[in-house]
DNA sequence: CGGGTTTGACCTGCGC
DNA sequence: GCGCAGGTCAAACCCG
């Protein structure tokens, strides 16, 4: 069974934040799709639905929607902090994830026996799961990711991708092929082999909730698609990584339910460091060698205020608070360490040389 | 003019 | 086989 350590430890680091900020972070494996294949939709239409009925609620003073399950997040206490929310009197993880009406679909059962949404979304038993931090925007005032906890299945989809995986090495070289001369049809190239899946990258999704479609990570995006999403009068948009060779994409959606909660699914590694990050972003006051995305920097501002203001107020480093996180997410199989790797590369390496 | 967006067409996978 | 829906392509368009 997964360990469950994470959300405890994560939820320690966050108590930091006097805030009542939640940050969820749903790693999505590889073979999830936010939504897509009839198999995967269930999830997908589950994820709209408990993101929307948990963040379709407002704070006090705010319009509140009930949302169709009725479910009134106030009961859990809007105003009560990450942590709080974690390991308040008010609620604990298997009354939280009853409240949330949690019961995502993966085979076994992913919120029970003790699971509960806290723990399941910020567990993973993938080992490949990669994860992330949450893209903020500066109106945003909640943040939400899911961890897709993939049961059973692991064993197989973990090999299924690897093989995948194998695959797109291959894709790979032929792209660069492409890039010495070839000039064969790129429909034809791109045209995956017969029976064979796509979605072999790690992905995760952010929920945030936020007036803008597209969140600025730190990272240069493209669009190159729009497609009406079934159920939902909002278009999901489709962005790539503009960098050269990066194969990461993202999709940007919005909850059919509360029209600001923007859903974001990354696909891929980036390959590369963050141009925000290459280009010196002077976001934070004091200098930041260690982070590498304006992601970051806004998750320090605005999701991590108590944070800010220690650098504001003499602690000139920021990271200092994902220094102290780090360790306490390898050690509970965090599932999304690895975005944070990849988000924070310097100070990973640093700390893992 | 280069880079990004829009948008209709096309491809693919899946269920029936 | 057909229809549906997600995902992608690429020409046209827009903008600085």
């Amino acid at each position: 069974m997964h360990s469950l350590k994470g959300p405890t430890e994560l939820s320690s680091a966050f108590s930091l934040s006097h805030q009542p900020r939640l940050l969820f972070v749903f790693h999505v494996s590889g073979a999830l799709s936010m939504a897509g294949d009839q198999g995967r939709e269930h999830y997908h239409f589950q994820l709209h639905d408990e993101l929307s009925a948990l963040f379709s609620q407002k704070p006090p003073g705010g319009a509140v929607d009930p949302g169709p399950r009725g479910f009134d997040l106030q009961t859990v206490s809007p105003l009560l902090s990450f942590t709080d929310l974690l390991h308040g009197p008010v609620m604990d993880y298997d009354s939280l994830g009853r409240d949330l009406g949690l019961s995502c679909s993966a085979p076994s059962g992913v919120l029970g026996s003790g699971g509960t949404a806290s723990r399941e979304l910020m567990t993973d038993g993938n080992d490949n799961a990669r994860g992330g931090a949450t893209p903020l925007t500066p109106n945003s005032s909640v943040s939400s990711s899911s961890t897709e906890a993939a049961g059973e299945e692991d064993g197989e989809r973990c090999k299924k991708d690897q093989l995948k995986l194998e695959d797109e090495e291959e894709e790979e070289q032929q792209a660069k092929d492409d890039d010495e001369g070839g000039d064969t049809s790129k429909k034809v190239n791109k045209t995956k082999k017969k029976g064979e899946k796509r979605q072999s990258q790690p992905r995760f999704a952010f929920v945030t909730k936020s007036e803008v479609d597209h969140l600025d990570d730190g990272y240069r995006w493209r669009k190159y698609g729009q497609k009406a999403v079934k159920n939902s009068p909002y278009p999901r948009s489709y962005y790539r990584c503009t960098t050269q060779k990066c194969p990461v994409k993202k999709r940007v959606e919005r909850s059919y339910q509360d029209h600001t909660i923007v859903i974001t699914t990354y696909e891929g590694k980036h390959n590369h460091q963050s141009p925000a990050t290459a280009r010196g972003s002077t976001r934070l006051i004091a200098p930041l060698p260690m982070m590498s995305t304006s992601f970051c920097q806004e998750l320090m501002m605005h999701q991590i205020p108590q944070l800010s203001s220690d650098t504001q107020q003499g602690n000139p480093n920021p990271n200092v608070f994902l220094a102290s996180l780090l360790p306490s997410l390898q050690q509970s199989h965090f599932p999304d360490y690895g975005l944070l790797q990849d988000i924070v590369p310097s100070l990973v390496h640093g700390s893992q040389p």
